[in-house]
DNA sequence: CAACAGACTATACGATCGTATTTTTTTATG
DNA sequence: CATAAAAAAATACGATCGTATAGTCTGTTG
């Protein structure tokens, strides 16, 4: 009566399919990305988590080591998501230049209102410097940086974007989606409308494509 | 001997032109900004203002009533301030319509870098839901919001600026130019090279310029 | 000079936070 | 089943934070 008897789950199973440490990933993600990092406890990640706080302190050995775990889990998770968004687009054969690069655009303002966290996490330590800013851009920011000119460059190459300095042009495009995202929760309340829905994003869309349009 | 002797400051004077209070004000403003309101503790702003903590106390009921304050002094500071900058504007009469339009954009993209705490309080509170968004979009989102869209439709009755959805240009262009001021500690990691610096400025308004050009 | 108000200071309290340590429980292995 | 490792929980500690309160100093006014 003692073997394996129910009443205590206390480690795995039942819980619910992911283990504990990856719903403490979860949580702390979701939590740093909305607070910030000093907006963070771990309690509050704890409770998120539905497991104590001691737990939390078992799994990571410190809140900053937490942090990065968190991060990393939600660079492994956009890296691994957005290519499924791209291949949504249609072949490039079949559809004229500009219908691809407005799809394009489409689909990743679409994803990053599906995925906002890795947004929100860069801007809530990118914009003071400090050890968390060094860590990002060593970590991650070099890279995604490096990356994104040379998709813009092969997307100038094809004609599919005016033949402007790459970096600048990554600047005025992530600007202009990535701010929609991280200042929707203000244009929601200022305009009365839900920036991540459909109308919005594409109406947003076309005016950036008109502008893209006809430039050279 | 007793009556207006020095030894104790106490009150006003000797301290340094501003009042103490003002002092206060100047210092939360910039580790608000910076810092974000939970990463900001009354004793920093405090050792900041070279005051002790419970004069700040004393002059501000609560810490949030201290970060409200700040950001009214802000907002004051800025609407007073970019006028200024405004006013360096080549009449519309001697030069054309795209020299208008650029040296508007580097005006404001010069203020902005100049005195970026708007921005970067703007950006600490308003990605995330909560109480003090709704204070800021009530106090100060819904008109800058408003004053931003009619700036954006004067121009374009003037054909300054392309005849797309005037709230989306809005957002386009404010993303494009504060993208730059709160991705700048990033960029400047990242590229080795100062995004508030007078080429940098240049160049990037030039590759702006060029998207708006051809756009009608 | 007395009385008072405003500016400023000292101090303390309760709560919370991150962390360290210890103990209990569960799982795995022979 | 015994044993050890891993997972989870309980508890405690020092520091810091926001706040509340009482006190001190200074200048003004009648």
């Amino acid at each position: 009566m003692r073997t394996v008897d129910r009443k205590a789950p206390a480690t795995t199973t039942e819980d619910d399919a992911l283990s504990r440490r990856s719903r403490i990933l979860a949580a702390a993600a979701d939590i740093f990305a909305q607070q910030g990092f000093d907006g963070t406890s771990l309690g509050t990640v704890a409770n998120a988590a539905k497991v104590k706080k001691s737990l939390v302190q078992y799994h990571f050995k410190s809140k900053e080591n937490l942090w990065q775990e968190s991060i990393h889990w939600v660079w492994k998770q956009r890296d691994h998501a957005l290519p499924k968004y791209l291949l949504k687009l249609p072949s490039a054969d079949t559809t004229d230049n500009s219908q691809m690069v407005r799809d394009l655009c489409r689909q990743i303002l679409t994803f990053t209102f599906d995925q906002p966290q890795w947004v929100k996490l860069m801007f809530q330590e990118a914009s003071k410097p400090g050890p968390r800013l060094d860590w990002m851009v060593d970590t991650f920011f070099k890279k995604d940086f490096s990356d994104g000119k040379a998709m813009i460059e092969v997307a100038q190459q094809q004609g599919l974007l005016p033949h402007v300095n790459a970096m600048d042009l990554l600047h005025i495009l992530s600007g202009a989606l990535i701010y929609l995202v991280n200042v929707a929760p203000i244009s929601e309340r200022v305009l009365g409308e839900k920036p991540n829905s459909t109308q919005y994003i594409d109406r947003h869309i076309n005016t950036l494509m008109h502008l893209l349009q006809n430039a050279k």
